[in-house]
DNA sequence: CGGAATAGACAATCTCCTTGACCATATAGA
DNA sequence: TCTATATGGTCAAGGAGATTGTCTATTCCG
């Protein structure tokens, strides 16, 4: 592989990806939530299935339980998640979505396809298509880590 | 356009992007400069050419000039850079790498070329190119801010 | 030449994350 | 079963990195 090759993907991979996450959060402030961050999205994902316990956030966000705790009480401050709970260990608490929670996800995967639009209209969707099979080959299966 | 395909490609374009940092910054550790961080990086973009002002490394980094005047004198403390009289006015100052600071520069695109290294094994040539391609009609062609 | 704008640094403050200490509950071993 | 240890979570204090506000030196423009 030349270095050419090579030295000029990483720019357009952290490019893309900046713009993306820059895009998304204009979309989500744009439906009302003006008082979220980025940061607090990939909490979302996480809590969005069945919720989690603050350990088990705190894993996915790769910060400390401690970090993760203070986030959830953020987050039950301004109304977007509530703190229930653990039914298998009365250690734990089970994290849930509240439904302005889970309205956030809903306006979230709005403004995520209305940032991916473009893309469309530059590629066709024969090529989207490839690009996302091939990133889908290339990217990490595992847990999606905050970058900002 | 498929909700399925626009939702789908955000967490591979975020996992990819995050992954990236990661075996860049692990790659730039493992060759003996590990009193850096990712954001660094960025700021090497920037001065390498010719340097910068502080100003012209604000915007590039999307933050005040007083972060940017923090961050520069982290790295002269860490013998990375040097403030230079600007040649062209008496009020600013050119920052410039040091031989440390290019040595580190070079360290990163080693580390840059060895991270996409695995894609092209997974693709092959054909398809990476493709892929670089792609990106590259797709991502803003404007500076590099730092995502972590 | 004189007033407004700009480059940069200092100080104080804010946000988010970390480490350390601590309690409640769970789990394993004698 | 009883006890020792591990785990889930929060509280408190501190650190890193950013921000805003203020200030000086210099430049630009009338």
């Amino acid at each position: 592989m030349t270095d050419d090759l090579a030295l000029s993907l990483p720019p357009l991979v952290l490019g893309l990806a900046a713009d993306l996450v820059r895009r998304i959060d204009d979309g989500v402030r744009r439906r009302g939530f003006e008082d979220l961050r980025p940061a607090h999205g990939y909490a979302f994902v996480r809590l969005a299935p069945d919720g989690a316990s603050v350990g088990e956030l705190a894993e996915h966000l790769d910060v400390t339980k401690q970090a993760a705790s203070q986030l959830v009480e953020e987050l039950v401050g301004k109304g977007y998640v509530e703190r229930h709970p653990h039914p298998a260990d009365a250690r734990a608490r089970l994290i849930v979505l509240t439904e302005r929670g889970w309205a956030c996800t809903r306006a979230a995967d709005e403004a995520a396809a209305e940032a991916v639009r473009p893309w469309e209209a530059e590629l066709g969707p024969q090529r989207l298509r490839e690009l996302r099979d091939t990133l889908a080959r290339l990217a990490p299966s595992g847990r999606l880590r905050p970058m900002w």
